[in-house]
DNA sequence: ACCAGTATCAGCCAAAAGGTGGAGAGACCA
DNA sequence: TGGTCTCTCCACCTTTTGGCTGATACTGGT
């Protein structure tokens, strides 16, 4: 058989020469293009039409993983995306596998998890690390947690420290149907102040 | 002239090999040990005695980075310790630097950056990226933002969500004397309202 | 001995946030 | 068409927070 192109996009030089050496080692998988952004990533897609595009989603300017799963899903559906990323944000998962993501992986993932996804992800099977499942797991078990998506709006402002009154302005609403939407997030979240809504809006967010 | 030793200390394997094969392009450096944890980081520079150990300060379990960078200092203050770390939190890289940090990158950092910073190193030179240059001029241009221990330690409970009679009974103080340490907290933080101040402390603390 | 910094507490008042209950409009789906 | 979801808004009331002023006490350094 031939081997399994794939494709790196990470913003950090030296995650992606690890990457590459460490699936230098098989010898049925081949690293044929580099990316450094989203924009890149789209590019080295087109160029080299790789079996598997590796991803992280934090990428420091431009297009953000995401959006670079989404377009590279548009474009190029045959190529299967893997999201290769240091943590495991609810959010960053559920959108990921939203956008089309086949896989999720941790960056410390063992070597071997990482090969298993690359060959099960040509095959069309999604392979994600651990802590990853669980977390989806929790998401579809729990419904009744998922904010609408002006919630999430409204809580992603919230995070920034703004007042009621300010929330209203920047989002064009009257304070009334800020306290409204506010009650309806800390019900979900099952807090009771607006400062541990912060709190877990922001731990849930990303790292833990 | 002899080549530099290094010992790398992450706990990602692709990160480890990245800057190993990286590292590998320079003549004059030589990787020498790699640990993967912060016992293992101790372990490693008692064996192979190198000239520079670049440590990311994130490691999953056991020993944190902080402290091992304390502990080498102590054991083997010859080795000069590099941070090599994703992130630029505020605290980290006072910590750091406190603990006796030779340099602090971001994994971001370009390879010459890098390969500055190991030579640097063995020469007393001190090299760190610029956003984290940045972050500790403002430290030192401000030490009227310098928390207390003790509102160090409010805010850190602030970031749960606490109301401020709970501060008050996990801190087994008055209401009073919460309202006292927060008024000076957000004096220092530049803020007016305690979502701000979580924001501010959360964010600053990490991430980003 | 004095001063600066820190930690503790009090009272008062205005502003902000939270709880309760209700209600209308538009979208979408069965 | 009827039901459900979402977003929007209102009034009333209680609790919490924040701003202000002032006070005591312990510490460490000058």
């Amino acid at each position: 058989m031939t081997s399994i192109s794939v494709v790196l996009v990470d913003d950090h030089t030296v995650v992606r020469s690890g990457l590459k050496a460490l699936l230098g080692t098989q010898a049925d998988i081949a690293v044929v293009g580099e990316a450094a952004s989203g924009e890149e990533a789209l590019e080295a897609a087109q160029q080299h039409a790789p079996d598997v595009v590796l991803m992280d989603l934090a990428m420091g300017t431009g297009m953000d993983g995401i959006e670079a799963i989404k377009q590279l899903r548009q474009r190029t559906p045959k190529q299967a995306v893997i999201v290769f990323t240091t943590y495991d944000s609810d959010a960053d998962i559920v959108r990921a596998v939203d956008a089309g993501a086949m896989g999720y992986l941790l960056k410390d993932a063992a070597p071997e998890e990482i090969f298993a996804a690359v060959r099960g992800a040509v095959q069309g099977k999604s392979v994600m690390s651990a802590p990853v499942a669980s977390r989806l797991f929790q998401q579809l078990r729990n419904p009744d947690e998922i904010l609408t998506p002006r919630e999430a709006e409204l809580l992603s402002l919230l995070t920034e420290g703004l007042s009621n009154r300010d929330l209203g302005k920047r989002l064009f609403i009257s304070e009334a149907t800020v306290k409204t939407h506010l009650a309806h997030i800390y019900a979900k979240l099952g807090v009771e102040t607006r400062a541990a809504a912060i709190a877990t809006a922001i731990r849930r967010e990303g790292m833990r």
